[in-house]
DNA sequence: GTCTATACACCGATAGAC
DNA sequence: GTCTATCGGTGTATAGAC
């Protein structure tokens, strides 16, 4: 692993055990094993990191739902897939989640470039605007819909999270509330 | 207004145009017209001023919603009061409900104590409970169902300050997501 | 590319007069 | 209670050697 891939971890560590302040640049360089000067090198300021890890881990996921949805056809089945890898990736990545709601509902936000935020959910926006013609999905602004996945998924992962439940138990949460979204928006 | 609702205004304005940090406590003391040091002698660390202004902020909250449905005994009329008070005081208090968002996925949540969290969510849950009891709600584990609650609602109000809506267009949003809402949970 | 050493601005908090 | 003045600590970022 480089340094900068080293950086970018021990950077979510302490960015979620402390928050982005409270968290000096000497303390990420110590955790990454780097000396302190070097970090400047790969980030040229504090705020290019956060924004850069923030983008590295958005990217991550992005991947990882793609990549489970690949062979899907189906718009359920499609939309479940979705669903489920990013519950599963958010669990296995519980660290990656908690940073990315921190920096979601932080003035950050508004630094990053309209277009940034909107290249990973363009796909599913699509999705649903197809379900939508093909009358599958309720006939409502597409937006509404979006926001209302985006609530659901992010706060069954904070039930999960919450609870220390075994894999079987979490496949069934993750499937009962599927259901539930899925029989809300069409 | 006394010195320590105007401070409590100048950090909420501050918090949430520039974040926690970021944000001195001089300059916290300079938009409300009150000496630096004074700030300190109301708070007597930065970390208190942030906490006393989440806690009061979801007082106000609750007191706002506690008053809507004083007067409602069925329970898909108090669900629905809930509901829709805790939008349009949101609605209203943008600022207000973006700093409690930002407290809410950072770490000084965890400083507070578990009482003072569960204070203000208790009444909800017991009439969560109830309904489940008289067989109106799901049969799933209450945390679900409010977990599922306050994840549509937040979502909702993501949505209604991103779009520019008219009063009535807004109500009617409120009015059709709640029972999009009541569908899924009955 | 990576390190050490350090500049220097800034901020939270205190002291003490009124 | 409120102000002014200030200190000590800390943190981002740079300089410069290797």
């Amino acid at each position: 692993m480089d340094k900068k891939e080293k950086l970018l971890q021990a950077a979510l560590k302490l960015f979620v055990e402390f928050g982005f302040h409270n968290t000096p640049t000497s303390k990420i360089a110590l955790e990454a094993g780097i000396a302190n000067g070097t970090l400047f090198y790969f980030f040229p300021t504090k705020d290019d990191l956060v924004k850069a890890l923030y983008l590295d881990l958005k990217s991550q996921l992005a991947a990882h739902t793609a990549e489970t949805i690949r062979d899907q056809t189906d718009l359920r089945a499609m939309m479940q897939g979705y669903y489920s890898a990013t519950l599963t990736w958010a669990l296995k990545n519980r660290t990656a989640f908690r940073f990315m709601q921190q920096f979601n509902s932080s003035p950050y936000l508004h630094q990053l470039a309209e277009e940034e935020m909107q290249k990973h959910i363009r796909p599913l926006l699509s999705l649903l605007e197809k379900g939508m013609h093909d009358k599958i999905i309720k006939q409502m602004d597409v937006d509404i819909i979006f926001t209302l996945i985006s609530g659901h998924t992010f706060s069954i992962n904070q039930y999960l999270v919450a609870k220390q439940l075994t894999k079987p138990e979490q496949d069934k949460v993750i499937h009962d509330t599927f259901n539930l979204l899925w029989d809300m928006i069409t």
